[in-house]
DNA sequence: TTCAATTTCGTGTGCGCACACGCAAATCTA
DNA sequence: TAGATTTGCGTGTGCGCACACGAAATTGAA
């Protein structure tokens, strides 16, 4: 490993001068710093980082964006795990995060924490864009700034982040699809459940159900699709009516498909109705989920390591404002497909 | 952030005591050990990493052993993608990494590659345990000289890895039988064809199998499994011989597990005879097999994320060696099944 | 009480880099 | 040509920690 001090004899010039023209600061002539870098280069040198962070002092801030959530069973409890893991490997690199929540149905709360987190002055910033108008309405306050911003989970097209980990959220939901039709018979019907308004416009949910719909009408499978909107999903018991209602009225329903992690929900309903004839797919391997995996409830269900996409981001955010590394703009996580067989 | 020199004032003691109390060195009075304990407690005190790299100005080696690789076809090209990206991160904290490969069809290799390892003085070793009764034969000379070693890819149990990153195998197998189980009737047969002998003693890919066949007899699925031996598996005429031959013996077949990589020789198989009707199942994505599930000549593929086994195997490797990091003893890695759906 | 042995602790230097300060040489101005 | 500027460069200090060395304080032995 060669040093500063080490180019600067090799140059016959002092250290500050070496110094100089590797931050491409004024007070060089032109022969010598061509000289120097002449020899940087052949000498492959790079600047030793761990000196480079001593000597500025740094010390990182990172502010994080993301829904609240309260038990294991939450799914936005695995990237919050993720992130704390990462905050506390870095801490030693003296870089502080600090989270705000929101809640994940109510726009207004998304706003006034990204309000929070743009007052906060932070170094570098992890976001969950859920809400897409709100966002855009204020990533320039963070663009005015100079903070650079990384996104997990969801996916917004057309700004300048500077990396999104997440799935593709279309893939997961023909992937849902292929495994529904394997299966089921032709003549089986299918329902989608939904725990969203449409003016929620969740941006990932919308994709996978765009991308289930498409698998069956481009292969031309003849499975009908009923849709249920569900909005009360606090109280199990009306949720379970509102489900056999509709299993009732359709009685060719014969899979289920739930493009989000309350799955759990249906799960339920099912379990306790003995209804062991309809398939089940959903989203996210949380523990109530896992356990209706085990008894085979539920079918199958699409995982995208929630967890990692916590723990890489924050790295990723860090290495960008600590180690200058530009991450690739997209870090598609694999589309887990997980059953009985696979769960750890 | 409180530093050294703050506990020192604050315990009215100079630096190079509290040093000493930090390093469990002697030379210290309990009673003044016992006030800057109490000190550095209370003001939560952590040590800079930074600066203590940069004091220490450590180099570390890792050594790796792996079997080679030559295009990215190869399986082993990835972990060795994985291992390559993680060196490339850790060498700004000046540690490097050497690898040495064996042929993973050849003990002797092995052997031969696993003596210039113990050679090479390294700090770390990660190995890929292939063949088991040699590597427990070499392990002894790393544990003299307290080398820390860690596995990836082929679990060896009962010996002292400070770690094992890779899959289990046997639930892997099941997983596959059940996919298969899925796709077939109960009166298809299906064939399992090996390229190894039973000689070589593959632990993982012997797992796998074993997973496989009692997925079967537990759940009392009627389907006959047949076994095919393919051994000149360098040409794909012969390769297609045997294969045909075996399908025409037993007209029954209509599903194919091939418990390696190598499914991408029975994949061109059937595609070059256009047997579409033959559902197919294997492990790991090569560039190869993924044309052959984007074309469904392969229906469903077990991925082991090979990449992230070298590179977490790296990284936890150096977390022990450089930050004192404990990992867990087993590393589980998720079983990914993919299919023409969820490849990236 | 004196001196040696031991315990206990402080000081100084270095790790590689950033940056402020200041000096000398070169260039410009009158 | 003397003085004022500007340009080009070297020196010194600090970032927080590790560790060697040596000094002071304490203890023990005679």
């Amino acid at each position: 490993m060669i040093t500063i001090k080490d180019i600067a004899k090799l140059a016959k010039v002092s250290i500050g001068t070496v110094d100089r023209v590797i931050h491409k600061r004024s007070g060089v002539s032109k022969k010598t710093q061509e000289r120097i870098e002449k020899i940087m280069e052949t000498h492959n040198f790079q600047i030793n980082k761990t000196a480079q962070t001593l000597a500025l002092n740094k010390k990182y801030r990172i502010g994080i964006l993301i829904p609240e959530s309260h038990t294991d069973l939450d799914f936005w409890q695995q990237p919050k795990k993720g992130i704390d893991k990462a905050a506390e490997e870095i801490d030693i690199y003296r870089t502080s995060c600090t989270s705000f929540y929101f809640n994940h149905f109510d726009a207004t709360s998304f706003v006034n924490a990204f309000k929070k987190l743009v007052a906060g002055e932070f170094d570098a910033v992890l976001l969950v864009p859920i809400f897409f108008k709100e966002t855009k309405r204020f990533l320039p306050s963070l663009e005015k700034e100079n903070i650079p911003y990384l996104f997990i989970n969801t996916e917004l097209k057309g700004v300048n982040d500077i990396s999104y980990l997440g799935q593709n959220a279309m893939s997961s939901g023909k992937l849902a699809a292929k495994m529904m039709s394997i299966l089921l018979q032709d003549s089986d019907e299918i329902l989608l459940i939904k725990v969203r308004k449409e003016s929620d416009h969740h941006i990932a949910i919308d994709e996978r159900i765009q991308g289930f719909t498409s698998y069956f009408l481009n292969k031309n499978i003849p499975n009908t699709i009923h849709e249920l909107l569900l909005l009360k999903i606090k109280n199990q018991e009306i949720v379970n009516t509102f489900i056999i209602e509709e299993l009732t009225k359709n009685d060719k329903i014969r899979g289920i498909y739930v493009p989000s992690s309350y799955v759990n929900l249906v799960a339920n309903c099912l379990k306790k109705n003995k209804l062991k004839d309809i398939k089940l797919i959903g989203y996210d391997l949380n523990e109530e989920n896992r356990l209706h995996l085990k008894n085979k409830t539920i079918d199958f269900l699409i995982d995208q390591n929630a967890f990692s996409q916590g723990y890489n981001g924050i790295k990723t955010l860090f290495d960008f404002i600590a180690n200058d590394k530009i991450p690739k703009k997209n870090q598609y996580t694999p589309i887990e497909l997980l059953t009985k067989e696979n769960i750890l």
